[in-house]
DNA sequence: CTACGCTCCGTATAATAGTACGGTGTCAAG
DNA sequence: CTTGACACCGTACTATTATACGGAGCGTAG
């Protein structure tokens, strides 16, 4: 039978052994049962599945703890359907809000890149000003007193 | 003249002090020159500007040096155009991918929501599915022979 | 059956990204 | 002039996310 072992499944994956041990450690993949007789774990596709969303995930930048999050999302097919619609509601809306930002640095990059290539000197296309817009979380307001002081 | 101290500078960019002054040491914001008289600096709102640009991009997965790296983009309006557009071009190509696997994200995460609210059990709704293309950088083979041992 | 490579497991170390602390100096209100 | 809040600065600590190490065990090729 052709066993995957913990090597071959993070090879298949990406990633070294070590960061699948730290994975399952996580909570985030399970870790097959040892053989009765005491052998080599034996790593199913959905492991590899696994950890390759957990890598997507992390460079969109979620760390583990959000990764968890959405994994669990997939995780229970059997669970309170309309638990599982909230949080993924809540996940939908940190994605769109993710993915506004990032449409917004596309634009200021095509636009840099735009203003680049001929001749002038790109006075100003500044990059910066592409992601002035949703402020995430109401970060605590210090007395935002500004201009009035 | 209303003098903007870094508290109030961290507090219009949502951080704290502390923060700033990381940034500072790590070069991605310049530290403004303190008074000849020996009193305290004064932040530009460009400052407050960079750090609100660096939380997000981090929060879309960059890290600090990847974060660097698209602010020099922006930085010099000088340098080799050239160059700058080489940069924004292999930026671009990061932030389009990004992009493409958070699409990939969100319609997973709509299909699940438009599978769960009726009554149905959601059988297999794949967050994970989702995101299988795109693999990023080629990563070390690690000879991966797969299905011939 | 032996050699080699890999697994297993616990623990240690590292890199990144902040966050906190403590002593001293500065500013502005009272 | 005193007082309270904040700036300044170096250093220390923390959390997250991995990576590395070392010794013992397993398993297959030769």
């Amino acid at each position: 039978m052709k066993m995957m072992t913990i090597g071959k499944a993070a090879g298949k994956a990406g990633v070294g052994v070590e960061t699948v041990r730290f994975y399952e450690r996580q909570g985030l993949i399970e870790q097959p049962p040892k053989p009765i007789n005491g052998g080599y774990r034996d790593y199913p596709e959905e492991t590899v599945r696994r950890i390759r969303f957990i890598r997507q995930a992390r460079e969109l930048g979620f760390s583990l703890r959000e990764t968890a999050e959405l994994l669990s999302l997939n995780a229970d097919p059997s669970t309170d359907c309309a638990d599982v619609r909230e949080r993924a509601q809540g996940k939908l809306l940190e994605v769109e809000r993710k993915a506004a930002q990032l449409d917004r640095m596309r634009l200021a990059l095509e636009r840099l890149i735009a203003a680049c290539p001929g001749q002038g000197a790109l006075k100003a296309c500044s990059i910066i000003e592409a992601l002035k817009g949703g402020e995430g979380v109401a970060v605590k307001p210090t007395q935002d007193k500004e201009t009035t002081p």
